[in-house]
DNA sequence: AGTATAGGTGAACGAGCGTTCACCAGTCAA
DNA sequence: TTGACTGGTGAACGCTCGTTCACCTATACT
């Protein structure tokens, strides 16, 4: 454990406390040196490892790998070793997930018909409004007042509400169908 | 669409790109305003919402409802409508699936050894190092020479590894048994 | 007509910012 | 032994920060 990845830590952990970089005197009190320009020049360096960045005013943001959680291999083909871990990429979950904020919502699963898909009851779905569903996406779909989670399927001009449970028959709606949302991911919490 | 948060649109969109918030010079460009007075007395009525905070220095940091996707009800409970959509919560990705980052790795699934259980070829799980794996846990475990995922069991002081498909037999393990990380999470993107 | 009130202007304040300077103590190779 | 380098100290610089002041509109409500 070299003295300046310690440093980042500590810089990591108030950035994620605070959610703001620290100043160069926050700094110097977290690293515990007593000159800011120590730590000017320690910023130097991690600005070269590309763990901070400045903006075009000077003022410090986090740099690409610095929030996010490290991304390995497949689980089939080994864990790596300690060893590897330092080489690995960093990905944030909401910048992995979510596209358009503001068109995107969160909501949790009642019922098990989409339990072939992979969703369960209590998973939480990620959804988006406004986007195009095409054939195969699963969608949050309002049919006879009522909203339900199903396998959209178009076939020759006609609309299917397919879901993923033998339990439950396939929807074919008489008039009204409006696609609410698309399902972009699935999220479950143990 | 009010004045009020249409100028908290752009303060968030400036801190999704910048990840730091702005000056208050800066968000007077941004909201169009010609004095940083203005914007003082708007980021006080944004603090009163809880959208914006300051930390004890007087610097701003995003409030409570900053980051993240709106979260709603439940999917077969129905879909809100734009009305409601203002009343609800938000949730930020990262902070919902993970809690402590320095020992939680992303990785992907391969193989459908726990199709059962949700987990898919191609899924993408959150897996925590170093935590104590409980029975019923789906652990990732390193059993001759190899390293798989599976539900762990105890059955009076023995360990059984147990797919979630049948098409796989349990695995009892003769002599080393090295849980690696315990699933936290399981994320699928579409 | 009168008058609160919400929201804006423009200037000012001290404090703290990022940055730079000159200098110093160790470590390591020549 | 010398000399270059790395990482530190402490003081200084101009600039921008967050904050506050007095004043200025409009609109809404008696």
């Amino acid at each position: 454990m070299t003295k300046l990845s310690n440093s980042f830590k500590k810089i990591q952990s108030f950035y994620d406390q605070k959610k703001r970089m620290p100043s160069y005197s926050e700094m110097a009190k977290l690293t515990g040196v007593s000159s800011k320009n120590a730590v000017y020049k320690m910023v130097e360096r991690l600005c070269g490892l590309d763990l901070i960045s400045k903006d075009e005013t000077g003022r410090l943001i986090p740099g690409k790998s610095f929030q996010g959680v490290r991304l390995l291999g497949y689980v089939e083909a080994g864990f790596p070793s300690p060893a590897e871990e330092e080489l690995s990429d960093t990905m944030s979950m909401d910048e992995y997930l979510i596209d358009n904020k503001e068109a995107t919502f969160m909501l949790k699963v009642k019922g098990d018909s989409m339990i072939g898909a992979g969703i369960m009851p209590g998973d939480m779905v990620l959804v988006e409004r406004g986007r195009e569903a095409r054939d195969g996406d699963i969608v949050i779909a309002e049919i006879d007042h009522g909203w339900t989670m199903k396998y959209l399927h178009r076939r020759n001009g006609k609309i299917i509400l397919m879901p993923a449970n033998p339990k439950y028959l396939p929807i074919l709606p008489k008039e009204e169908l409006k696609i609410a949302a698309v399902v972009k991911a699935v999220v479950r919490k143990y």
